[in-house]
DNA sequence: TTGATAATGAAAATCGTTTTCAATAAGGAA
DNA sequence: TTCCTTATTGAAAACGATTTTCATTATCAA
């Protein structure tokens, strides 16, 4: 958590295992896949799926820091910012059709994300 | 092709591939993984990625039938569901969004995907 | 017909992730 | 403390989706 905390980045379980390896070189990779997986489970850390394979983990509130945001990605070199802009429009669309959605799906809806595609300055 | 448009569903390689090698046995998985990404690459087919560890594919304005449309991902049994209700309000606040965002971030937006998750009936 | 190039599928390689398993650490009861 | 049961750990193996390699086969223009 010291490690998630320590950096703004949505940093794979790779990223997690080199960072706590220098740290603690007898940790090993499924160590942390574990500890992700619980700390996912427990609703502290989310994982994101950015389409490259591996996935991502991030800090959910981290405490004075990152709050409900969403990503703008890059097609080109993948690289994703994260956006938190704009949270009054979305939070009135978001909650209209959410319930809307689950009314008529019948679906207990608990989250949401969305994202934007296209290419960044430097892929232009 | 064909194969795609014969069904709604989200299909991953697998699929494609058991689906073609029952009409011709020749066909290699091979072939249908190079084949989707050339036609992803062409804009004709949209590759999804739902977090479970397999792509999705779908055609792209399959012709009279889909068209633009989101998800509703069930976090239980990770069925989906596509939606294509109340694009009015999305088109307003996504084009909104999407046009603040392309200038304050710098970047070229062509694409966004908005997903909800939760439980769906069965699963609750 | 020929020859160069493109397309194909089988098998091997890759890579992120999960499972297995033996070793070690923890923690409670005696 | 000592003993015993259970939990945690990391290395290595297994796994599964996808990609790469490579030899074979099609394609097609000259």
């Amino acid at each position: 958590m010291d490690i998630l905390h320590a950096t703004d980045d949505h940093v794979s379980a790779a990223d997690v295992y080199v960072k706590a390896h220098r740290i603690n070189p007898s940790i090993g990779l499924t160590t942390v896949y574990r500890t992700l997986e619980m700390l996912t489970r427990m609703g502290i850390v989310q994982k994101f799926d950015f389409g490259d394979g591996k996935a991502r983990f991030e800090l959910v509130n981290n405490p004075g820091g990152k709050k409900h945001h969403h990503h703008l990605i890059c097609l080109g070199c993948k690289s994703i910012v994260d956006y938190s802009e704009f949270l009054e429009d979305e939070l009135e669309f978001i909650g209209k059709t959410q319930s809307r959605l689950s009314k008529k799906y019948d679906f207990d809806i608990t989250d949401h994300s969305i994202s934007f595609y296209g290419l960044c300055a430097r892929c232009r």
